[in-house]
DNA sequence: TTGATTCCGGCAAACGATTGCAGTATGCGG
DNA sequence: CCGCATACTGCAATCGTTTGCCGGAATCAA
C-alpha cells in the first residue's frame, strides 16, 4: 500500500500546543478563538500544508460538498450528444465556482435499481444532491422522492409531479421553428423527429410544429410526419421527400436530424435551402460548422446547466424550504443558410 | 436541514442482537462468522435496506473507491471534443464495471495550484486515484508525484518522465495517413495542423508525415504545413491552396480540421475527392457522417479510456510495485469516400 | 476587594465503520 | 467428567473532524 503523509488537525495543535477543537474552530472561521491565536493556526496550517480529511469531516457534518451528475443515457451516447454536453458544460462551471466536486454516472436500465447496480454515489450517500439530466427512470425518480434526497431534473420533467426542473421551452421553440418556415412562404412542410415521438421534448416540439401549422390555417398532416433515430433522420427525409414531392421545407426535432436531413436532401440532388428548407433545433456547434450552416433553435444549454446547479446548490443551503420551481427556458430562432423562400 | 434516515450497521447489531465487529465482518466477507449467523445478517441488512456509510469506511480504510478524471482543457472544450468524450465514456464504463465512482474536473492553468483552487477531489484526498486526460500543466503532475498519487496520463506523456501513459501511435499514424496518398499516386501533398504544432499528439503526426514523404523520396516543404485552430483548419487549408494550387491531398491533423478543410475547398469550387483528397485522424463520428465521409485514421477512443483505467485500478491493487507501462495503440487506417486518385 | 460578565480555550462525546485481541462456547479425545 | 483445541463472537480502540458544555482568566463596575 502507499504510504502518504497527511498532516491533520492534530499536528497543528501539537506543534502549537493547543486543543484540536481550537485549531477546528480557528480553521473554520469560528467564534471563540482570539485573533491572535486564529492567525497563528493559519500559518502553521498552511506551512504544514494542512488539508482537511474530507471524510472525518463529512462524517460528522453529514455533508460531503459535492453532486452527482445522472444521466439516464448510455455514457457515450450521453456524451456525443452536444446538447448534453454543454449542459453538463454549464453545470461543471457552476459546481466549480462553489467549490463543490462533481460525481458522474449514468442510470440506464431499471433492473439496474433492483440488482444493487445504481451508481455508488446515490447509494452511499457520497454527494449532497443529483443534477438528473435527460430522461431517466421514473423508479429512480422516485426512489430518490421517498428518500428525501435533493435533486433537479433537467431537460426532462414528469407531466403529473411537482418536481424542480430545468427545460427547455420546446412547444413555443417548434412553433417559431415552423412558423419561419411559414412566414418564408413554406406550405408543405414536413416533421422528421426522434424517438420517442408521442412525448417528452420531442412530442413538445412536434405539438409546437402543429399548432403553428394550424394557426395558419394549414391542415396538420400525419403522413408528412416521421419519427426515428438519428441515421433515420436520413431515411425518413427520403421516404418523405420521395412520396410527398411537393414538400420544400422540414422542421427537424434536433440539428443532428436536420444535419442528417441534409445529407439526404443531397443524394437526392436536392439543394438546401433552394429546393428544401431546413430548421433544426438546438444549436449545436456543428450546426454553424456545417454547409450550407443550419438555420436553427438555439438553446443556452450552458445557461441551462448553471441555473439547475445554481437551484440545487440553493436547495442544499436552504434545506426544503422552497417549493419546487419550474423553470423555463426559451429557444431563439437563428437563420443561416438552410432556409429560405420555397421554389416556386 | 433535511432528515434523512439512514439505517447504519448499529441498527442491525442491535434487531439481531449482536455485535457490530460481527456485523461488519460478515457483511464484508470476512472469516470469523458462521455461514448460518452471516445469512441471518444478510438478510436483515437488505431488509433494512442498510448502505455502507462510505465516509465511515473510507475514515478507516483510507480509501475511497472513487477516481478522479482530470481534464487539462476547459470542461466545454474537453466534452466538445469527440476524441476525449470517446475517452471518457471508456473510462467510465470501466469504473463502473469495477464499481469505483468517478469524480470530474478540469484543472486549467498554472495558477490554480497556487490559488488553491486545484480540485477538491485531489487536495483533500477524496479520490484513490486520478486520469489525466489530454495534456496539463507539468507542474501539477509534478505535484501529483511528490505526493504519491496514483495516476495515468491519457493521450499525453511527458518526454523525459517516465511515467504511466497510455497514448495513440501518432507518428506511425501520420505516416500511415500519408502513405495512404502517396499510394493513391498524390505527390504534391499538404498538411494542415493543429495548436500546438512544435510539441505533442500533432507534433508527432507531422512527424509521421515528413517520414512518410521522405521515404517515398519527396522533399519536405515546409511552405505545405499549416498550424492552427480548428477554425484555421479552414483558413489554412485557402491559404495553402491559392498558395500552391498543385496540392491534390491534404493531411489533417484531425478530423475536425479535415472537415473544416472540406468546407474550405467548398467555397473554392474544389471536389473532394476528384480535385483534392483529404484525410483525417481520430474518426470522430462526424467523420462517418459527414459528406463526403471522411477518410481517417481510427483510434479505438473508447479501449484508451477502458485501458487507461485498468492500469490505474491494477496500481491501486497493487501498490507501486509495478513499473509504469507505457501503453501504445495503433491508429487504423478507415478508407472513405474523401480519399481518391489525383486528377491528371 | 468582590461579584458579575464576557470571552477563550480545553475536554470529550459523537459520526459509522474496521479490526486486532481477548474471551467463551462447543466438540472432541482421553 | 475433565482438559484442550478450535471456532465464533464481543470488546474496544481507531480513523480525523466537529461541536456542546464547562471552567478559568480577564475585564469592569461597584
Amino acid at each position: 500500500m502507499r504510504y502518504i503523509v497527511r498532516t491533520t488537525i492534530k499536528d497543528i495543535a501539537k506543534a502549537l500546543d493547543v486543543n484540536i477543537g481550537t485549531v477546528s474552530r480557528a480553521l473554520n472561521d469560528k467564534p471563540g478563538v482570539s485573533a491572535e491565536l486564529r492567525k497563528k493556526i493559519m500559518r502553521k496550517a498552511t506551512e504544514l500544508s494542512y488539508r482537511p480529511n474530507g471524510h472525518a469531516r463529512g462524517l460528522v457534518t453529514q455533508r460531503t460538498e459535492s453532486i452527482g451528475l445522472l444521466s439516464g443515457a448510455e455514457t457515450s451516447t450521453f456524451l456525443s450528444n452536444p446538447f448534453y454536453a454543454g449542459i453538463f458544460a454549464g453545470i461543471e462551471a457552476e459546481t466549480r465556482e462553489h467549490n463543490y466536486a462533481l460525481m458522474f454516472a449514468s442510470a440506464t436500465t431499471e433492473s439496474s435499481i433492483f440488482d444493487g447496480r445504481l451508481p455508488k454515489f446515490i447509494v452511499e450517500h457520497r454527494v449532497d444532491g443529483l443534477l438528473i439530466v435527460g430522461a431517466v427512470d421514473e423508479a429512480i425518480i422516485r426512489l430518490l422522492n421517498e428518500s428525501h434526497r435533493a435533486f433537479v431534473l433537467v431537460d426532462y420533467h414528469l407531466p403529473g409531479e411537482d418536481l424542480e426542473t430545468v427545460v427547455t421551452n420546446n412547444l413555443r421553440g417548434g412553433r417559431s421553428a415552423t412558423e419561419h418556415l411559414l412566414s418564408l412562404g413554406h406550405r408543405h412542410i414536413a416533421f422528421v423527429g426522434g424517438t420517442p415521438l408521442d412525448r417528452g421534448n420531442f412530442h413538445e416540439r412536434l405539438q409546437g410544429y402543429r399548432d403553428a401549422l394550424e394557426s395558419a390555417g394549414i391542415a396538420y398532416r400525419e403522413e408528412l410526419v416521421r419519427g426515428g433515430q438519428i441515421v433515420g433522420g436520413h431515411d425518413a427525409a427520403l421516404d418523405l421527400l420521395d412520396a410527398h414531392p411537393e414538400i420544400t421545407g422540414i422542421v427537424a426535432c434536433n440539428d443532428a436530424n436536420a444535419l442528417a436531413a441534409i445529407g439526404a436532401l443531397r443524394t437526392r440532388s436536392l439543394k438546401v435551402p433552394e429546393d428544401v428548407s431546413v430548421i433544426g433545433f438546438d444549436d449545436i456547434p456543428a450546426a454553424q460548422e456545417s454547409w450550407p450552416s443550419l438555420s436553427t433553435m438555439r438553446v443556452d444549454k450552458i445557461a441551462m446547466g448553471r441555473k439547475a446547479a445554481q437551484r440545487l446548490l440553493q436547495k442544499l443551503e436552504e434545506g426544503e424550504a422552497s417549493a419546487p420551481h419550474q423553470i423555463v427556458f426559451p429557444a431563439e430562432l437563428i437563420v443561416r443558410s438552410s432556409t429560405g423562400a420555397p421554389r416556386k
